[in-house]
Order: C-alpha cells, then sequence, then structure tokens
RNA sequence: GGAGGGGUAGCGAAGUGGCCGUAACGCGCUCGACUCGAAAUCGAGUUAUCGGUUAACACCCGGUACGUGGGUUCGAAUCCCACCCCCUCCGCCA
C-alpha cells in the first residue's frame, strides 16, 4: 500500500549532513528558493510577522555569491565538454589529440576547486533556508505572542462547583492511580507512573481515540518507529533548529519522537503519490518524547508537561487546493473527541507570533481545566501546506501534469495525559470520586466512575 | 555478523569508457485516429533540477543528476575505494 521511491529513500538515509543527496543533484527545497529570490518582500514580512531574527538580506548575500561562482564554473565546463566531444571526435577519425590535451590538462583541476567552493555556497543557503520558518497564510492573524491569539469558538459550559475542587495531579495520586514520586525515583522529574485504573484509563482513552479515527472517520491505523534518524527530523522541521527540544540516542543518529508527526509525515517522504490517493490520512498512538528544554519551572505539577506521553496524532496529505477544507476537517475530528468526552473546549487560531516552525495556519483546541480556572492547549491543528512536503519531498502527479508538492497537516486526536487531566478535573464528585465520560464505559468495562480507597 | 544479488524517468526495465540521459523496450499518462459511445487497436508526444535570459515555472543557451560520497581519466551509469538502503541464503538471537 505504501509503495515508495526507494532511491529517493535511500538517498535521506545519507544523513548528519545538510549536503545530502537531493540538495547536492541541485534540488534547494525548503522554503521556496525562487520565491525568496524574486518576492523577497513576501519573506521579510512573513519573518517579521513571525518576530524571527533572520534577514533576508543575508540570504540575497549567501545567494548572489552562490550564482556568481555557479556560472563562473559553469563556463568552464562548457568548454572541457566541448573539448571532450573535440577529443572523442578526434579519436574516432584515428587523429592525434594530443595538442588538445595539453591544453585541457589543468581544467579539470580548477573545476574541481570551484566546485567545492560551490558546494559550499550552496550548502550555506541551503542551512539558511533550513531555519526559514513557514510562511503563515493570509487568515492566520497577526500577532506578537499567545496574548494576540484570536479565540474562534466556545464548546460546553464550565461546571459549576459547590465544593472545593482539586488540581487533577492530586486527584490521580489520591485515587492511587498516579505516583509521581515513583516515577521520579525511576527516571526523574516530569515523568509519571499509571496504575491500576489510570493505566487503564490511559489504555481506554488510546482506543477510543483510534476507534473513532479508523471507524468513523478516514485515518489509516500506524504503528511507528518511535525513533527516527536525522533526514526524518529535518523533513517535518524539528531539525535543524530545535535540535535542543529532543532526546537523542548517544552512539546513533537516531532521535527520539517528539510526536507521531514526525514518523507519520515522512511516511510518504521521497514519494509521488497518485492524486487520486488525496486526501490521505494516517493515525497513530506513540509516546512522545520531549526535553522541554527552555521550561524549567513551567507546569511542574500534574500530567501538563511530561518528558514523555502517550497521543494519538493524525496525519493528513492533501491536495493543495483542498488543504485548507482538510484543516477545518481534521480540525472537527478532534473537536468531536472533545465532545464526546463532555469536556468544555475553545478554539482559537494561532497568530504568527505563536504558530510553530512548520505550520502556516494553526487551530489549537483549549480543554477548561477548573482547578487552574482556565483553558490549557490540547490539541493543536496546522496546515503546513507545501512546508514540510518540500523538505520531505513529497509530491504527487496530477493526471497527465506535472508533479507538484503535497500539503501536509497534523493534528493532536489526541494526547492521553492531558485528556485525563481534563477527565478528571472536570469529573471530580463531592465524594473524591471522579465520573467518568460516558463514551469511555464501554472502554472501561463498563466502570463509570473512580471510586476513593 | 558472513556470502551473493540489486538501487537508472511516475512504475518496470535495457544499457560495461565518448555516437547512452529529451535514457532502448514495456506499463502509465496526454493528444489524435477508429467508434453512436466505450474497450481493444493504431499513430504521435511525455525526465527533473540549477544558472543565464525573460513579463513568464513560454522559448532559447549552458550546467548537473544513473543510491551517497570520493578516486582514476581530456571524458564515467560503465573502472577503483568507502558508505547507505533493499532482496535472497547462512549464522546468531527470539
Amino acid at each position: 500500500m505504501l509503495d515508495c521511491a526507494s532511491a529517493r529513500r535511500a538517498c535521506r538515509m545519507c544523513e548528519g549532513r545538510l549536503k545530502n543527496c537531493r540538495s547536492f543533484s541541485g534540488a534547494l527545497s525548503m522554503i521556496d528558493l525562487k520565491l525568496v529570490q524574486k518576492q523577497p518582500e513576501v519573506l521579510a514580512k512573513a519573518l517579521a510577522d513571525r518576530h524571527s531574527d533572520l534577514n533576508v538580506a543575508d540570504f540575497q548575500t549567501l545567494d548572489g555569491r552562490r550564482r556568481a561562482l555557479l556560472a563562473e564554473v559553469e563556463a568552464l565546463k562548457s568548454k572541457r565538454n566541448a573539448a571532450s566531444a573535440q577529443v572523442a571526435a578526434l579519436k574516432r577519425e584515428k587523429k592525434d589529440a594530443t595538442a588538445l590535451l595539453a591544453e585541457l590538462s589543468g581544467l579539470s583541476e580548477r573545476i574541481k576547486e570551484l566546485d567545492g567552493a560551490t558546494a559550499q555556497a550552496k550548502s550555506d543557503v541551503e542551512a539558511w533556508l533550513l531555519r526559514v520558518p513557514n510562511i503563515p497564510d493570509a487568515s492566520a492573524p497577526v500577532g506578537r505572542d499567545e496574548t494576540e491569539n484570536v479565540e474562534v469558538s466556545r464548546w460546553g459550559r464550565p461546571r459549576v462547583f459547590d465544593f472545593p475542587i482539586r488540581e487533577h495531579g492530586e486527584l490521580g495520586v489520591s485515587l492511587g492511580g498516579l505516583d509521581f514520586e515513583r516515577a521520579a525515583r525511576l527516571t526523574g522529574s516530569r515523568f509519571v507512573v499509571s496504575l491500576g485504573w489510570a493505566a487503564r484509563l490511559e489504555r481506554a482513552l488510546v482506543n477510543f481515540f483510534l476507534d473513532r479515527h479508523t471507524r468513523h472517520e478516514d485515518y489509516v491505523e500506524v504503528s511507528p518507529p518511535y525513533m527516527v534518524n536525522r533526514g526524518t527530523m529535518t523533513g517535518t522541521g524539528q531539525l535543524p533548529k530545535f535540535e535542543e527540544d529532543l532526546f537523542k540516542l548517544r552512539d546513533w543518529e537516531y532521535y527520539l519522537i517528539p510526536t507521531a508527526e514526525v514518523p507519520l509525515t515522512n511516511l510518504h517522504a521521497g514519494d509521488v503519490l497518485d492524486e487520486a490517493d488525496l486526501p490521505r490520512a494516517y493515525c497513530a498512538a506513540t509516546p512522545c518524547f520531549r526535553s522541554e528544554a527552555g521550561s524549567a519551572g513551567k507546569d511542574t505539577r500534574g500530567l501538563i508537561r511530561m518528558h514523555q506521553f502517550t497521543k494519538v496524532e493524525m496525519v493528513r496529505f492533501a491536495h493543495p487546493d483542498d488543504s485548507f477544507n482538510q484543516l477545518e476537517l481534521m480540525c472537527g475530528h478532534a473537536r468531536q473527541l472533545l465532545e464526546l468526552l463532555e469536556l468544555p473546549y475553545r478554539v482559537i487560531t494561532l497568530c504568527t507570533g505563536d504558530m510553530g516552525f512548520g505550520s502556516a495556519k494553526t487551530y489549537d483546541l483549549e480543554v477548561w481545566l477548573p482547578a487552574q480556572k482556565t483553558y490549557r492547549e490540547i490539541s493543536s491543528c496546522s496546515n503546513c501546506v507545501d512546508f514540510q512536503a518540500r523538505r520531505a519531498d513529497i509530491r504527487f502527479k496530477p493526471r497527465g501534469g506535472k508533479a507538484a508538492f503535497v500539503h501536509t497537516l497534523n493534528g493532536s486526536g489526541l494526547p492521553t495525559g492531558r485528556s485525563m487531566a481534563a477527565i478528571l478535573e472536570n469529573g471530580q464528585q463531592k465524594d473524591g470520586s471522579v465520573v467518568l465520560p460516558k463514551a469511555l464505559v464501554p472502554y472501561m468495562d463498563g466502570v463509570e466512575s473512580i471510586e476513593p480507597r
């Protein structure tokens, strides 16, 4: 079912270098090179809107140098090719070619030098381009940070409690399901051990989410590798810029996935899909590993910010003309899960300053956490348009037309930890028990509530 | 870990130093013929990318690409070295 271009796939395995085989063959495919060259103001605006510190003038310097070197070396190569053809002609006619050969003697050496300089110049341009974030879609609100995100809608009404409410971590511990202390002993901070009902609830959530995606929607369930190579991480945009956010194996160029988006989107790296195959949808439940560099002191209690958590992820490959429809569709899939779990939430559109690196437009779903008296992110649904498709070389071929980049989308649907947090806090009762959402009861062998010990 | 085979256009596949990369041949796709229409058949066409040029991803000129990197050579898909991936067999471990 997943027919892949093995040749291109193999190329991507030459890890660890920006100068990989695709770039060496001439393709500079991150942000659209032509766009940057011909409409630098578009990129400049995008960078400004994102508050990026990259400067388009730096690109122009690097690219100018690359082009100048290229022109020089190509002229020499042209000369060499013409002369070589003459040599061939002379030899065929059994004539003497030594004079010509002598003339060419130094040429290849000079070309080799220039080739080296050109390759360096190209990889400089590439390194710059690889750090350029995606250009926000026009419908993404311009803004500085999370305070300028735009609320789209709300669903459900936060419950009014007539007793002192507890936060989910404390509830989970006191009900005997969560053990942060043992996890800290086993590993360290930002890990948790789930026991009994909590472990069961996590499995129930995974199964419930996957069942919805595969039985009611069009997602194909996948069980991907949890560690991937450098090329794969680069394809979805985690590398080269966000290395510090990732866990990396010590003796291998392998990284633990921070989200199943990485293996799922790269499932089609190097492929040319049939236009009729679009849209294509995959989902997977995987652990996600994040170093949470730079978030010291944030969300130190509870399940909100872990080094390891389980998440069901949705990924869609879409036709460029259809991708924003697909974003609405996929976002709807995530919303429906929250509605079935009877959890109040709101939808916000992220502003340009708060969007992820690869996204052109992102909706966040924020679930109501009564103990924090606030909405907290539980799902993020993004349309990356052709950004990842360029980096990972994922194309489709229209009937009779030229291959073009697909659009990729990804969305959480949903993480188990934050879901459990919301279920515990929203479902808590005065007697210390927690009433589970009806939709989960069949997945919990009929258990309707978690009772205090 | 050992031995062998393989990686060439959207797919399959031929091609062992220049006349073979707009890459034989087949499939697919596009257009046309035939047909009331379709199938079948027949005919024609169909690589990507970079630079220059340009209003232009139109033409034209040039460069590059046969898994990746390097070497030999005036010239490499072809010869040499290293590495990656796939397949088969053996060993080892489940």
